[in-house]
DNA sequence: TCTCCTACCACCTTTGAATGGG
DNA sequence: ACCCATTCAAAGGTGGTAGGAG
C-alpha cells in the first residue's frame, strides 16, 4: 500500500513518530454517479453532511458529471478503535439507489461521532443514502475503480494516542493547524488518471460538549454549523501516479473559529465535535469536473475526529501535543524539571493552569478508580457491506458513547509538575462544580426541530441520522498551492497541473434545510442552503441540486477568487497574521474554465456529502453508473 | 461566579535566501 | 558556471498565561 513516498506537501514538517498508515484503513466507497436525480442532491448535500457524500452527490453528478462514483467511506465516527485501524476506513461506493437503502448509509454516518458500533454501521449506510445512493441496491453495478482506492491514514498510531485521550484541536481566529495531522498514503488510483484530494470536516454530533470531571460531557444542542469550507490539496489535481507516489500530506490546513475568516481555513465551532473527511475526486481530462460522471470517494478515519477548543482542556492532550509536535518542543521537559517549568519558576509566582490543576485535582479524586475508560473497553467492530455491484461499506460499531471523548485515564502525575499555583482556588472550585452550568442554549434555530428531532441519547446520536443532518453546509474550499509540483509523474501525461493555486470558499448559510432530490422530499436540516464557492473564476452556474428543497434553498455559486484576493489585501491586516503561502494565494492564476467547473462540482459534492449524512437523503432514486477511470 | 475567548509571550522549528567550497 | 552544503535571519507554529466578555 504504502509505497514510499515523501509527502506531497511539501511541508511534512512533522511526522509524528507514530506507526505509519494503519494499513488501508481506509475503506473506499464508490459513489457511482446517478442518474438525474443526483443531480438535485449534489447540492446541498453534499457538502453539508458528512457522509453523505456520495449519495446525492452521485446523482446531481450524473446528470453533470458522469462519471464518477463518490466513494465515501463514511465511517464517520467510530469510536476510537482499533477497528479503523487498519483497513479502518470503509468505503462506500455510491451507486445511487433508491431511497431505501438509504437508511443504511444515511446521514448518520458522518455526522455521527462513532458512537458505539452499532451505529456505525447504520451511520455509514445512512449517508451514502442521503446521497442519493443507496448502496444497497443492487440495481447499478457500482463503480469501478474508485472503490479500488485505498487510504491509509499516516501515523494512525498516534491518532489513536489522542483519540483514546480524546483528541481536541485547537482554534483560533487565525487559524491553527492540526495535530496530528492529516497525512494519507495512497494506493489503487489509476496512475494516469488525475484526482482531487480535498477534505472536509463535518460535525461529529449535534452537541456541544463541556469538559468537567476530567471527561468530556455533552452540554446541549450543537450551535448552527459553520459555513462549511473544503480544503482542497495544493497539488490537486494530480495523477494518481503522484498521489500515491508519496504520502499526501494535509499539514497546512488549519482550523479557525472566525466566522469571517478570509483565509480559506475550515471555519468550526468551538467545543463541538467534528470528524475531518478524506474526499478523493476524480478529475476529468481537463482536470475538472465537468464530465458526466465524476467519481469520488471519500474516506473517514473515525481516530481522527476530535472536539474543536480555544484552549486546552484535557492535559492529556496537552501532554502528547507537547511531546509530538516540534512546534511544541520548548514546552517539553525531560521531567519535572522541564525548560517549562524552570521558566515557569524564574517568575515570581509559580504557576499551574487550571486544567492541569483541575485534572490533578480530579485525577486525585478518581485515583481510586480503576481506569475503566470507555474507549478501553469499547470494542468497535467493523462490519462490511458489499453491495451487490461489487461495492464495499465498512462500519465499524464504536461504543457508545463517545469513547474517545470522554475519558481517560488519570493522568500520569508525572506531567503535573506544576507546584505552587495561582488560582488553585479557583481550579479547585472548578472541581467542585463540575458541570454545574449546562450552557448551552444553544439558538433554537427555526428548524432546529427538524434537525434534532427526537435527540437521541448520546450515543444514539452519534450514529444517528439526525445528528448528520446538523451537519453544515461547507463554505468554502480553499487551494493553495498549485501544482507544480506535480510534475513528474512518470508514465502520465501531464498536463501542465492546472493552476489551482487558489482558494475556494463557498459558503452556507446557516440552516438550510436542503433536500437533496430524492424521491422524497423531506426536509433536510435547518441549516442553509446557500452556498458559495469562491474561486478564481467569474461566478459558475449555480448548481441547484435539489428539485425539491424545503425551506432553505440551496444556492451553489462561485465567486471569483480575486474577490478573495482583494479581502485579503484590504482586509483587516492587523488581525490577519501573515502567512507565507499567502502571497502564493493572491498570485493564483484563474483556473481554467474546465477547473472551475471541476471546483463546483467539487464542492457541490461536498455539500451532497454531508448532507447525505442525514437519512432524509436517502431517498436518493438514482441510476447508478458505473464508474470507470478510464 | 463561571466558562470561554483573545491577545500576547517565549521558545522552537521551518523556510528560503545568501554564502562558500568543490 | 554549476551544484551542493552550510549558515543565518525571518517567518511561522506551539502551549501557557492573563485578562476580558458574556
Amino acid at each position: 500500500m504504502l509505497q514510499d513516498k515523501g509527502l506531497s506537501e511539501s511541508e511534512e514538517a512533522f511526522r509524528a513518530p507514530g506507526p505509519a498508515l494503519g494499513e488501508g484503513s481506509s475503506a473506499n466507497t464508490a459513489n457511482a454517479p446517478e442518474p438525474a436525480l443526483a443531480a438535485p442532491s449534489l447540492s446541498g448535500a453534499a457538502l453539508g453532511s458528512p457522509p453523505g457524500p456520495g449519495t446525492d452527490v452521485a446523482a446531481a453528478e450524473q446528470e453533470m458529471l458522469q462519471d464518477k462514483g463518490l466513494s465515501e467511506s463514511e465511517e464517520a465516527f467510530r469510536a476510537p478503535g482499533p477497528a479503523l485501524g487498519e483497513g479502518s476506513s470503509a468505503n462506500t461506493a455510491n451507486a445511487p439507489e433508491p431511497a431505501l437503502a438509504a437508511p443504511s448509509l444515511s446521514g448518520a454516518a458522518l455526522g455521527s461521532p462513532p458512537g458505539p458500533g452499532t451505529d456505525v454501521a447504520a451511520a455509514e449506510q445512512a449517508p451514502l443514502g442521503a446521497l442519493g445512493q443507496t448502496d444497497m441496491s443492487p440495481l447499478p453495478s457500482p463503480p469501478q475503480t474508485i472503490e479500488n482506492i485505498k487510504v491509509g491514514l499516516h501515523e494512525k498510531e498516534l491518532w489513536k494516542k489522542f483519540h483514546e485521550a480524546g483528541t481536541e484541536m485547537i482554534i483560533t481566529k487565525a487559524g491553527r493547524r492540526m495535530f496530528p495531522s492529516y497525512k494519507v498514503k495512497v494506493t489503487g488510483m489509476n496512475p494516469k488518471t488525475k484526482y482531487i484530494l480535498l477534505i472536509d470536516i463535518v460535525p461529529a454530533d449535534d452537541h456541544r460538549y463541556k469538559f468537567c470531571d476530567n471527561k468530556w460531557m455533552v452540554a446541549g444542542k450543537a450551535e448552527p454549523a459553520m459555513p462549511g469550507r473544503l480544503y482542497v490539496h495544493p497539488d490537486s489535481p494530480a495523477t494518481g501516479a503522484h498521489w500515491m507516489r508519496q504520502l499526501v500530506s494535509f499539514q497546512k490546513l488549519k482550523l479557525t473559529n472566525n466566522h469571517l475568516d478570509p483565509f480559506g481555513h475550515i471555519i468550526l465551532n468551538s467545543m463541538h465535535k467534528y470528524q475531518p473527511r478524506l474526499h478523493i475526486v476524480k478529475a476529468d481530462e481537463n482536470n475538472a469536473f465537468g464530465s458526466k460522471n465524476t467519481a469520488f470517494c471519500t474516506h473517514v478515519f473515525p481516530e481522527t475526529s476530535f472536539i474543536s477548543v480555544t484552549s486546552y482542556q484535557n492535559h492529556k492532550i496537552t501532554q502528547l501535543k507537547i511531546e509530538n509536535n516540534p512546534f511544541a518542543k520548548g514546552f517539553r521537559g525531560s521531567d519535572d524539571s522541564d525548560l517549562r517549568v524552570a521558566r515557569l519558576q524564574s517568575k515570581e509566582y509559580p504557576v499551574i493552569s487550571k486544567s492541569i490543576m483541575r485534572q490533578r485535582l480530579v485525577s486525585s479524586q478518581l485515583s481510586a478508580k480503576p481506569d475503566v475508560s470507555p474507549l478501553h473497553g469499547a470494542h468497535q467492530a467493523l462490519q462490511h457491506y458489499q453491495y451487490e455491484n461489487g461495492a464495499h461499506m465498512q462500519f465499524a460499531a464504536a461504543e457508545p458513547q463517545d469513547l474517545p471523548l470522554n475519558t481517560f485515564p488519570p493522568q500520569r502525575d508525572s506531567s503535573l509538575f506544576y507546584h505552587c499555583l495561582k488560582r488553585r482556588a479557583d481550579s479547585a472550585r472548578h472541581l467542585d462544580l463540575p458541570c454545574k452550568r449546562s450552557y448551552l442554549e444553544a439558538p433554537s434555530s427555526v428548524g432546529e426541530d427538524h434537525y434534532f428531532r427526537s435527540p437521541p441519547p448520546y450515543d444514539q446520536q452519534m450514529l444517528s441520522p439526525s445528528y448528520c443532518s446538523e451537519v453544515t453546509p461547507r463554505e468554502a474550499c480553499m487551494y493553495s498551492g498549485s501544482g507544480p509540483e506535480i510534475a513528474g509523474v512518470s508514465g502520465v501525461e501531464d498536463l501542465p497541473p492546472p493552476p489551482l493555486s487558489c482558494n475556494m470558499w463557498t459558503s452556507v448559510s446557516p440552516y438550510t434545510s436542503y433536500s437533496v432530490q430524492t424521491m422524497e422530499t423531506v426536509p433536510y436540516q435547518p441549516f442553509p442552503t446557500h452556498f458559495t464557492a469562491t474561486t478564481m473564476m467569474p461566478r459558475l452556474p449555480t448548481i441547484s441540486a435539489q428539485s425539491s428543497q424545503p425551506p432553505g434553498n440551496a444556492h451553489f455559486s462561485v465567486y471569483n477568487q480575486l474577490s478573495q484576493s482583494q479581502v485579503r489585501e484590504r482586509g483587516p491586516t492587523a488581525s490577519f497574521p501573515r502567512e507565507r503561502g499567502l502571497p502564493a494565494m493572491c498570485e493564483r492564476k484563474p483556473p481554467s474554465p474546465h477547473l472551475n467547473a471541476a471546483n463546483e462540482f467539487l464542492y457541490s459534492q461536498s455539500f451532497s456529502l454531508s448532507r447525505e449524512s442525514s437519512l432524509q437523503y436517502h431517498s436518493g432514486v438514482g441510476t447508478v453508473e458505473n464508474w470507470t477511470d478510464g
